[in-house]
DNA sequence: TCATCTCACACGTTTGAAAGGG
DNA sequence: ACCCTTTCAAACGTGTGAGATG
């Protein structure tokens, strides 16, 4: 199994700089050190009085992206009750499922679909009488993590062509999830949002990027439903529920039935009986109707006879069941009933996020890419032609610049230059940390340091890749980058605190970092100059380098991820050497930093445990070695128990969100076992002196670091810098589904479907 | 004692492989 | 040998309720 962790974040890409620095906007205010998500939340205006999002602006000539929630009807009904979600250990899924239908995409652009979950608000919920009501302060916010919708990425044809749902999302209250759940409280409300990102593939994201909220899928979190008018409601609309209806066989009636005939029967073990009334009652109700696939909903009033056949019974149920069902009008324990509002370009930060699904598209797309010593050229033909099943239309030429896009019809100036040549790519971003020229104004290059092998995309590059490359287009030439001077901006963070929620200012774009994913921050035990959103997230071209092993060093710049298996945050099964040998990365460019052979052999690394993970092996590093990693600021916030000298310039403060980062694995410090040729070492003011360094220092998942309550076992010595709030790395998992080594051809994970819905493709597919 | 969480359970749904037929 | 349909077992999703936990 195929294990990716990155640190610290997830870049969707140049987008996030021009998010941040292309658009207009007021100076921030002064402001208190490093808002926390929940100080955030908890800043932000009670739900009730938040004014609904203003409709959405849009750029001069983008044509509006929209989003449409498909079962909206049941939503209200849930959302007219107060709708609870169910959280478990294992992870559950959301019912009612968000399920969306797209607009206003380009069909020849390749999107992401994100979801993710933020906190509402700063309570914690208690269900007294017949209402919820507040019972104190919510608990710190766990780590973001984002659920990559499995078609991802596709076409915009392809969201186009059909309606979108998020069923397979699971949320989990298990903070040490290593299932890639999206980990929520209990007792807390939360908002789901879903985002739209331009993406080459999927380690390349890059683009405009839209985000949607929809009022009516807040919901409160629970591990046992507290309102029995939401049990009803999800008993009448689930169809996985249906044993307990009234008609089912694990109704109450039913259930009390059996007990009775266990208590006098103690041998019928499973109370069906041939005498079983409700069994006979099905097959009555069954046998005449066969066409009938829910007899319950019949019950209701539905006709389901004239209604066209059903491509995913799942989500048609969960339309077909709200016609009869009366409109519940009473919101007195509900939240609210709003009308729908979509909130679009409330940018998504990824930064610490957990990409909780889709790394078996990933693997397929990294075992092309490791074929193709081009980089993405193979991978991308192989998703081309994985798809020319279905589109032909768009395989046999390159996408055209598209009239329609948000991210063509970009004005000219800054944001236009940045989508010229916004798309980092698997080779051509190398770290670039060279300042914007000014913080509202030019596109900020990724790159940095030295030039590298494949050059950053420069704003206005016409050989920049962009949603508009042709999709087998080469990468571009290798070209000259200036020298770094890292993170010499006015930080975005310094924005005021923003609502998850709010609506962006009117006629302004809505900054990255409002979002509350940008705030999972730490507050910070040391006085600090400046506020900063979460440490910069991956980008892409770090996620391409990181997993496109079979590049040669002339091609790609060195980066290694971290070798931060540990077991909880991945549970998949350590790999035997048949499997090893049958994925054909090279070892030290799948997942290790230049440690020595044997260190690098996966298939000689035991399974790690928590309490064995301490990298008692891992050398200390050199001054040469240390000072070779692109290192931006952000990158380093991961090394949290790693600097404790107070002077140091942690960088995790400095990083924003908005910059791509290059990442060395965190916490361990070991450099590329080798450079760029040509390329010496390259400086960082921000990276610590080996004396601030402590090798010596166990490796603790990063978890089990940052998260206050879960480190104090293992408490790597030194002063934390983190006071309280975690420093959430991006992780990304397996796809929890996939249990083999992920070397599937695309097309085996772009398989189309009789019904023309891609399924992904696991050991065993879930139920739809 | 109470609120909350965990787990096993039974039932229904979904899926993919196997079996069978054309 | 190939394709299609049917059958079946397994995995999964669901709410319930008893018991555990703090």
């Amino acid at each position: 199994m195929l294990s990716i962790e990155r640190y610290p974040g997830l870049a969707p890409g140049p987008q996030r700089l021009a998010d941040c620095y292309y658009r207009e906007r007021e100076a921030p205010p002064p402001q208190g050190l490093f808002p926390t998500s929940c100080d955030m939340a908890a800043r932000a205006p009670p739900p009730r009085s938040q004014a609904p999002p203003p409709v959405p602006t849009e750029t001069a000539g983008e044509e509006q992206v929209k989003m449409e929630l498909e079962n909206a009807s049941l939503w209200k009904q849930f959302s007219a009750v107060g709708t609870e979600m169910i959280i478990t250990k294992k992870g559950r899924r959301m019912f009612p499922g968000l399920s969306v239908k797209l607009s206003g995409l380009n069909p020849a652009l390749r999107y992401i679909l994100l979801l993710d979950v933020v906190p509402l608000d700063g309570a914690r919920y208690r269900f007294q009488g017949d209402a919820w009501a507040t019972v104190g302060e919510a608990e710190a916010r766990l780590p973001d993590r984002v659920f990559i919708h499995p078609d991802s990425p596709a076409t915009g044809a392809h969201w186009l062509s059909r309606s979108v749902a998020f069923h397979r999302a699971k949320l989990t209250n298990h903070t040490l999830d290593s299932q890639g759940h999206i980990i929520l409280h209990s007792l807390h409300r939360y908002q789901p949002r879903l985002h739209i990102m331009e993406a080459r593939d999927m380690l390349r994201w890059g683009g405009a990027q839209h985000s949607f909220t929809f009022p009516e899928t807040q919901f409160l979190t629970v591990t046992a439903y507290q309102n029995p008018r939401i049990t009803e409601l999800k008993i009448r609309s689930n169809p996985f529920a249906k044993g307990f209806r009234e008609d089912g066989r694990n109704c109450k009636k039913q259930r009390d039935a059996r007990q009775k005939r266990k208590m006098t029967e103690p041998l019928d073990l499973d109370g069906s009986e041939p005498g079983d009334p409700s069994r006979d009652l099905q097959g009555l109700v069954l046998a005449p109707l066969p066409q009938l696939q829910d007899p319950s909903r019949d019950l209701q009033g539905l006709v389901l006879a004239p209604l066209p056949q059903l491509q995913d019974p799942s989500r048609d149920l969960q339309g077909l069941v709200l016609a009869p069902l009366p409109q519940l009008q009473d919101s007195s324990c509900g939240f609210r009933d709003e009308d729908p509002v979509q909130v679009p370009e409330q940018h998504l930060d990824l930064g610490h996020a957990f990409i909780t699904s889709h790394i078996d598209h990933m693997a397929a797309s990294l075992a092309n890419e490791m074929q193709d010593t081009a980089g993405s050229h193979v991978s991308d033909q192989m998703i081309d032609r994985s798809e020319t099943s279905y589109e032909p239309e768009f395989m046999s030429a390159p996408p055209p610049p598209s009239s329609s896009s948000s991210y063509t019809s970009l004005p000219d100036g800054p944001d236009a230059a940045l989508s010229a040549g916004g798309y980092p790519c698997l080779l051509s971003s190398y770290p670039d940390l060279t300042p914007p020229p000014s913080a509202t104004s030019s596109p900020l290059p990724l790159l940095p340091t030295s030039p590298p092998a494949y050059p950053a995309l420069t704003p206005g590059d016409p050989q920049g890749f962009s949603p508009h490359t042709p999709l087998d287009a080469p990468y571009p030439p290798t070209q000259d980058h200036a020298s770094p001077a890292v993170f010499s901006y006015p930080p975005h963070e310094a924005t005021p605190p923003h609502d998850p929620t709010a609506p962006p200012p009117s006629g302004a774009l809505v900054d990255a970092p409002s979002a509350p994913t940008a705030f999972p921050f730490p507050p910070l035990s040391q006085p600090q100059t400046t506020s900063y959103s979460p440490a910069p997230p991956l980008n892409q071209s770090q996620l391409s380098l990181a997993s496109t092993p079979t590049l040669n060093q002339t091609q790609a710049p060195p980066f290694f991820p971290a070798p931060t298996l540990n077991q909880s945050q991945f549970s998949y099964p350590p790999l035997n050497q048949s499997q090893l040998s049958s994925f054909p990365l090279n070892q030290p460019q799948l997942a290790y930093p230049p440690l020595n052979q044997s260190q690098l052999s996966l298939a000689q690394a035991p399974p790690l445990n928590q309490s064995q993970f301490t990298y008692p092996s891992a050398p200390p590093l050199n001054q040469s070695q240390l000072s070779s990693f692109p290192l931006n600021q952000s990158q380093l916030s991961s090394f949290t128990h790693s600097f404790p000298s107070p002077s140091f310039n942690h960088p995790s403060f400095q990083g924003n969100s908005c910059f791509s980062s290059h990442l060395p694995p965190p916490s361990l410090g070991f450099p590329p076992s080798s450079h760029l040729p040509g390329q010496g070492p390259t400086p960082s003011p921000f990276f610590p002196s080996p004396a601030d360094l402590h090798p010596g220092a166990p490796y603790l998942p990063d978890m089990m670091l940052h998260h206050p309550g879960l480190s104090s076992s293992v408490a790597p010595p030194g002063p934390a810098l983190y006071s309280s709030f975690p420093s959430y790395p991006l992780r990304l998992c397996p796809d929890p589904r996939s249990s083999s080594m992920p070397v599937l051809p695309l097309r085996h994970v772009y398989r189309q479907p009789p019904q023309g819905s891609y399924r992904d493709v696991g050991p065993r597919g879930a139920p739809y």
